[in-house]
DNA sequence: CGAACCGTATTTTTT
DNA sequence: ATACGGTTCG
């Protein structure tokens, strides 16, 4: 058990004490992953069988990780028969073996979140209500959190806070509609993500042999990430518990950032309370980030009310303080961290995936993939547009599904008409109207359409049962073939190629693409599977029950190793980087400006801040802009709160902290018309990195008469309108983006071909109109 | 039925 | 800005 001795004493303890209940309180960067390694690697060592573990962790990555280091310790073999993976994933395996019993067909469906507002935007529709009231994400929240709450459609009805909740709110039919939803998923055999976690409740409930079989099989139960733990999820745990009591949690109140999925922080906070004889263990040092960076983290979360008193301390080197960075527009942001990171690669000669760029919102996503496109450093970014949440992915998947299920009705609405063959609208309407009525899937509602054409012409007949007589092929393929060859057939049998091939523009072939990367993730699939020693034929039923949980996070390609991580900071927890760059610390970005409203939702925001900050090993950068466009046009932006809340002790603060306003300001009026440095640097305000620009600080500094000769200047600053093409005496070609203010004041908005977006003051602006 | 056009809402975070 | 939904015309 040479292992252990890679553990400090609490952590070993933590690791070693496997009898009963525990409580890990694990600050970031303290190692918890690897007592959770080792704590598994120990059991096994002591002659517990690898299949009488459940460890249940946030992401698929993370189980993934882990697997592969307790192999290490106890073999391949071992560690493939634990019990590890996410709640939705685990859960999933456990439904699909019983799911007959609650009435699903053991090809039970999937929904995304996507299929499931799809399916409440129709019920909202089929109930004559306004689409306005009622907005489809709204009402699935509403689902959503019932769900995680384990409060049934019954139970919603007659739960007179949320039926009184609902009426205040101008929404009295929620209650209805989640009634509705809960009966057409249950009739199209097809689970939510919450279902999945709430029919395992339901199916420990009514069939106590069956939670029986998993309590006494489950000897040992390990949570990671439990203050993100849902009411739902936090009571399968307790239930399955009940027998061994051998149940170990990790987690950092700190660190609980998915309240608006469900999660209870007080579910870390209550351990001590369902479970009294736990023994608890704090995880104080953080091992991975300087100290400069875990003090500025500290002192900013200490501003929070409701938290469980630790100590997180580093003993590690003091390091650089926290850097602040100020950017005049969004776009320089992305152009000032761009040329920051080639600084210090060029400085250190380290790998690229040592860097990660964070941000509160995906939208964020785009401009620092611009800056690091044009600079050429490889990046990724997760999330936003996931892989599986493409359009052309979704609707082959959509086929796989409706094969293996035909009561799918979301995957039958998406593949019915797509490619074309003239089943629109006005008739999917009627069929469904039909089988609704009749409370049947749409797919038996086509198959009868024969004996009773509900005013559907013989043309269209023809059409329909064309598409029948396709579907049951593909039906009988994906039983009877392998995975890939039942996929290739469907692919090319649909016509998904066909169309795609046509499309030869730059998006038509991406999307051509990304059809052939995912049916070679089918037969890498299938070659993984028989290499573990799986002989029986891979259904393509297997492929799917794998893939639906899966996230881009979770896929990483081989050249993927060494890029810059751009992503959000949820994505962003449980992993770490030498370089972070916490971005967009603007107020109403971050915090966001929809989580102001409670002071709960500001103590999130100042957890996700300290999540974000203690992804940092060895430095963390924060960067603001001054000027941001959202929903297409510029707004002006304050500085977070966060930046300030960060003891001055631990960070570096730019010379100025002033608004943009004020600045404008002081430019027009600091009298000096040329030669100022404090113009040059606040109009372009580069990046320190960029020295170019530091040394022509004073741009503007020509004399009068130079500029004077220069006989296609502007002389007038009103003759510069949007939309019109202008060089630049030293940024070259641009297009007038936006022009704003009055007289000396004016302002024009510009993108430069070279340098991104620039705001320029007009009167000290040496430009020359092209066009 | 389907392509083309127009208006509006969208940005919180994810299994 | 853009994507989606709804409307209109061929």
């Amino acid at each position: 058990m040479h292992f252990l001795e890679e553990l400090s004493g609490v952590q070993r303890e933590a690791a070693t004490t496997i009898e009963g209940p525990s409580l890990v309180i694990a600050g970031a960067g303290s190692g918890k992953t690897r007592v959770l390694t080792y704590r598994i690697a120990y059991l096994l060592t002591q002659g517990v069988p690898p299949w009488s573990i459940l460890a249940l962790t946030f992401t698929n990555k993370a189980a993934k990780e882990m697997k592969e280091r307790i192999a290490k310790v106890v073999g391949e073999k071992t560690a493939s028969q634990l019990w590890m993976g996410t709640f939705h994933s685990i859960f999933l395996k456990i439904l699909k073996y019983d799911a007959d019993k609650l009435g699903y067909s053991k090809t039970f469906s999937i929904y995304d979140t996507a299929d499931s507002k799809n399916l409440v935007s129709s019920i909202v529709k089929e109930l004559n209500l306004d689409t306005q009231v009622y907005k489809p994400g709204e009402v699935f929240g509403r689902i959503s959190s019932a769900k995680n709450n384990l409060i049934t459609p019954q139970a919603y009805a007659s739960n007179t806070n949320l039926v009184a909740f609902d009426r205040q709110n101008r929404k009295p039919e929620i209650a209805k509609i989640y009634a509705m939803y809960a009966q057409r998923c249950y009739k199209a055999s097809a689970m939510d993500f919450d279902d999945l976690l709430l029919n395992t409740n339901i199916l420990f409930r009514d069939f106590p042999d069956v939670l029986e079989k998993y309590q006494q099989k489950f000897k040992y139960i390990l949570v990671d990430e439990y203050q993100d733990t849902n009411y739902s999820q936090y009571l399968i745990i307790k239930k399955l518990a009940a027998q061994h009591q051998n149940v170990c949690v990790v987690g950092d109140d700190a660190q609980s950032i998915y309240s608006f999925r469900g999660a209870k922080i007080e579910n870390i906070l209550n351990f001590r309370n369902d479970y009294p004889s736990y023994k608890l263990f704090k995880l104080e040092e953080n091992y991975r980030s300087t100290q400069n960076i875990v003090n500025a983290a500290n002192s900013v979360i200490a501003k929070n009310s409701k938290q469980i008193k630790k100590a997180s301390f580093s003993s590690k080197e003091e390091g650089d303080k926290i850097k602040v960075l100020k950017a005049f527009t969004d776009q320089e942001e992305g152009y000032i961290v761009a040329s920051e990171i080639l600084n210090i690669l060029q400085r250190d000669h380290i790998p690229y995936k040592d860097f990660a760029i964070l941000y509160r919102t995906n939208a964020q996503s785009r401009i620092f993939e611009e800056a690091l496109r044009k600079r050429n450093i490889p990046y990724r970014v997760f999330g936003s547009l996931s892989f599986y949440q493409r359009k052309e992915i979704k609707d082959i998947l959509a086929y796989f599904r409706l094969s293996l299920n035909p009561s799918d009705d979301e995957a039958l609405k998406r593949v019915i008409n797509y490619p074309a063959r003239g089943i629109g609208n006005t008739t999917m309407e009627r069929i469904t109207e039909v089988a609704n009525a009749k409370d049947q899937s749409i797919w038996v509602t086509l198959e009868g359409i024969d004996k009773e054409n509900h005013g559907i012409n013989s043309g269209l007949i023809k059409k329909i049962k064309g598409f029948i007589g396709m579907m049951q092929q593909f039906q009988s393929l994906v039983y009877n073939s392998e995975a890939y060859d039942a996929a290739y057939a469907i692919a090319m049998g649909s016509g998904i190629i066909r169309e795609l091939k046509e499309d030869k523009s730059f998006e038509g072939m991406a999307r051509f693409q990304n059809i052939e990367e995912i049916l070679n993730s089918i037969k890498e699939f299938t070659d993984t599977q028989k290499a573990e020693g799986v002989t029986e034929t891979i259904a393509l039923a297997d492929y799917m029950e794998n893939v639906s949980l899966l996230t881009d996070a979770d896929t990483q390609k081989p050249e993927d190793r060494d890029k810059v991580t751009v992503m959000t900071i949820h994505s962003a927890k449980g992993l770490e980087f030498n370089y972070v760059f916490l971005t967009g610390l603007e107020e109403d970005l971050f915090p966001s400006k929809m989580t102001l409203t409670s002071p709960e939702g500001l103590e999130e925001e100042r957890r996700l801040f300290y999540v974000a900050i203690t992804r940092a090993a060895k430095k963390a950068t924060i960067s603001y802009a001054q000027t941001r466009y959202k929903w297409g046009n510029l707004s002006h932006c304050v500085p977070s709160r966060f930046i300030n809340e960060i003891d001055s002790e631990w960070v570096d603060m730019p010379a100025d902290m002033n608004s943009s306003a004020q600045e404008i300001e002081t430019a027009s009026s600091s009298g000096s018309r040329f030669g100022s440095n404090l113009h040059g640097k606040h109009l372009t305000s580069l990046s320190q990195s960029d020295a170019s620009n530091q040394r022509s600080g004073n741009l503007y500094g020509r004399t009068t008469n130079e500029a004077e000769s220069n006989s296609g200047d502007v002389s007038d600053p009103t003759s510069i309108v949007t939309g019109m093409q202008i060089t630049h005496e030293r940024f070259g070609v641009g297009k007038v983006i936006n022009v704003e203010g009055e007289g000396q004041n004016r302002k024009a908005t510009v993108f430069f071909q070279s340098a991104g977006q620039k705001q320029l003051l007009l009167k000290f602006a040496r430009l020359k109109i092209i066009g």
